[in-house]
DNA sequence: GCCCAGGTGGGTA
DNA sequence: TACCCACATGGG
């Protein structure tokens, strides 16, 4: 089947189930690029502890996170893992916005898609997946995050042979459908969404999966 | 006790 | 380029 068709039924079928998402728990853009980093490798509650404590300590600002002692963040990032990595990545994405951009991550998210994409990227502890959430969910830039659950989701359906690369998957939804930011985030919130309930890992069996009809591993129990 | 989670960077061949 | 590995906490 045609691939743009394909991706348009996968979407058609999660929103009708799901119905529309607007997705990204956070109050600020700053709090999603927050966020975005506290998320690596880490489930989302642990996220929320994590952010909580920011929250209660009021440095959920790039100048309050860029005063605030490492020592202490490092305190306040610990229930989302890797903490010293994490608070050290957060006070160099603070001093940075802070130097540039008159402390002010809308500054930076102003500016044309791929060069504040490159300039993320430039940041240690900023890779492909956290600089494309920053974009999308906190720029409303029309760029299509992929994380595990993305390649979870396209392996399951046999969009994908194998593992691909952050970019050839990207490239497999930008290329193929209207570069559209309030589509691509809905669509994002969706496979998230739907990986959870139905597409973990352990748990090949999907009996409500929306996707069942579309999915080989469905009619293969 | 073991596996895993919404990654990234550095090292080695 | 293609693999390893470290980074760390908390839930199932």
């Amino acid at each position: 089947m045609d691939t743009t068709l394909r991706l348009t039924q996968i979407f058609q079928r999660l929103s009708h189930h799901y119905g529309p998402l607007h997705w990204w728990p956070a109050e600020t853009p700053f709090e999603v690029a927050v966020g975005a980093i506290l998320t690596q490798n880490t489930t989302w509650t642990q996220v929320e502890r994590a952010i909580d404590n920011l929250r209660q300590a009021d440095v959920l600002s790039p100048a309050a996170l860029r005063r605030v002692a490492t020592t202490d963040l490092e305190l306040m990032v610990r229930p989302a893992g890797f903490f010293r990595q994490k608070a050290h990545r957060l006070k160099l994405l603070a001093e940075h916005l802070c130097t540039f951009h008159d402390g002010r991550l809308e500054v930076l998210l102003a500016g044309p898609t791929e060069p504040v994409r490159r300039e993320l990227l430039s940041l240690k502890g900023v890779g492909p997946e956290t600089a494309d959430s920053i974009l999308l969910y906190a720029g409303g830039h029309p760029v299509f995050v992929v994380d595990a659950y993305t390649h979870r989701l396209c392996s399951r359906l046999g969009l994908t042979a194998g593992r691909m690369d952050y970019q050839a998957l990207q490239a497999l939804f930008m290329d193929h459908l209207p570069a559209d930011a309030a589509q691509f985030n809905a669509y994002h919130g969706l496979i998230v969404q739907v990986c959870k309930d139905v597409c973990r890992k352990r748990s090949p069996r999907c009996p409500a999966c929306p996707l069942a009809i579309d999915c080989p591993s469905a009619g293969s129990f």
